[in-house]
DNA sequence: ACACCATTTGACCAACTAGTCAAGTTCTTT
DNA sequence: AAAGAACTTGACTAGTTGGTCAAATGGTGT
């Protein structure tokens, strides 16, 4: 019951951020989706931008965590898995973006708190590649590298190639893009 | 005379879009910076996006004849020039991301004008790269192949490379992810 | 000097924004 | 059952938003 109220306000903010950016998001329309009282957000969190915050570093870690945990939990076949989990584009929105991309661009120069956020959830992102990248090389399945640098290309493909469908409103931007990506990491692959 | 008012007011909406996204630029601050008075901004445009439309087409098109104006009239040493281009940093601002970037991730799922304007715009940064590839080729300097969809990657790549530095705030991520770009299109060039 | 059009001025408006708060209701603890 | 804390309700405020408009000013051609 109690979580119900904060859940509710989570998900929406998520939502109404991901479409609409978070300046775009009219905590109006939050409430009224959310069914959800002004005086009652107000009891959960201090303002908008608290909001908004907490929305987002729950919504993220969560999606990290159903994206490549099971990569992580894998005893072979890192670099393979991964691939595929790109190339799997039944769970994500091509007329939204990628959300981190998405916050990034609109807020990273303009409010200092949103920086920090998306700063820790941009190197998530990348220390989550880097460890699957490492678990491969580990296993001798991956040639020795600079994995770090490796993972860093990998997330900005990603992101490049999530744009790219974007802006021209064609997937198959993306599948081409990442076709690239597999062509160049097959090199590297043992 | 004239044409100082309109101008004006192009050069700062433009600016005040790349800092503060569309949804985020106020027609106050606009008019304020530009010192043109309400009245006179609707005597020049319909609206606020009929503006930021406007600012945005003739900015982005000058800023690609900046770019790519003086690649496209080289004899040879196409891609090269190029990747040369695309290190050169003092013209980029790392903390404001990519102009195009911004846009569609803040408008193209809002708004179909904006949605068809960044689809052109992004079409023509593809078609300039391209447009370098194939003179490459035809030049004997680049392997034939599909300078289409390699200009796809090669354009994700670098919108990813300007994402990464503005998220960790360090101006090397972007570099780093050119040089792997640049190692992958050794391969290509003769 | 006149008429006419382009341009500028700035007051005004309705709609919307995030945020406040006092009063009411419900739940939990004793 | 009583007391107190947790939570909800919704009216209210102050500030900002994009947009309108009638009147004033400037420039140009005849």
């Amino acid at each position: 019951m109690k979580e119900d109220t904060r859940q509710k306000l989570i998900d929406v903010t998520y939502d109404e951020i991901y479409s609409n950016g978070y300046q775009g998001a009219a905590l109006s329309e939050i409430l009224k989706k959310a069914g959800v009282h002004k005086g009652s957000m107000y009891h959960y969190f201090e303002n908008k931008k608290d909001m908004s915050l907490v929305a987002i570093n729950e919504k993220m870690d969560a999606r990290f965590f159903e994206r490549y945990g099971k990569i992580l939990e894998l005893q072979s076949g890192f670099v393979q898995a991964l691939l595929e989990s790109f190339k799997d584009t039944s769970k994500r929105d091509f007329k939204r973006g990628c959300p981190i991309a998405n916050i990034v661009q609109e807020m990273s120069n303009i409010d200092e708190d949103f920086n920090l956020t998306m700063k820790k959830i941009y190197e998530k992102f990348r220390a989550n590649i880097q460890k699957i990248l490492d678990k491969a090389v580990e296993a001798k399945e991956f040639k020795p590298c600079n994995t770090k640098k490796l993972a860093l290309y990998i997330s900005a493909v990603l992101e490049g190639a999530i744009l790219a469908a974007k802006a021209s409103g064609n997937e198959q931007d993306f599948l081409d893009t990442i076709e690239i990506l597999e062509e160049y990491l097959k090199e590297f692959i043992l």
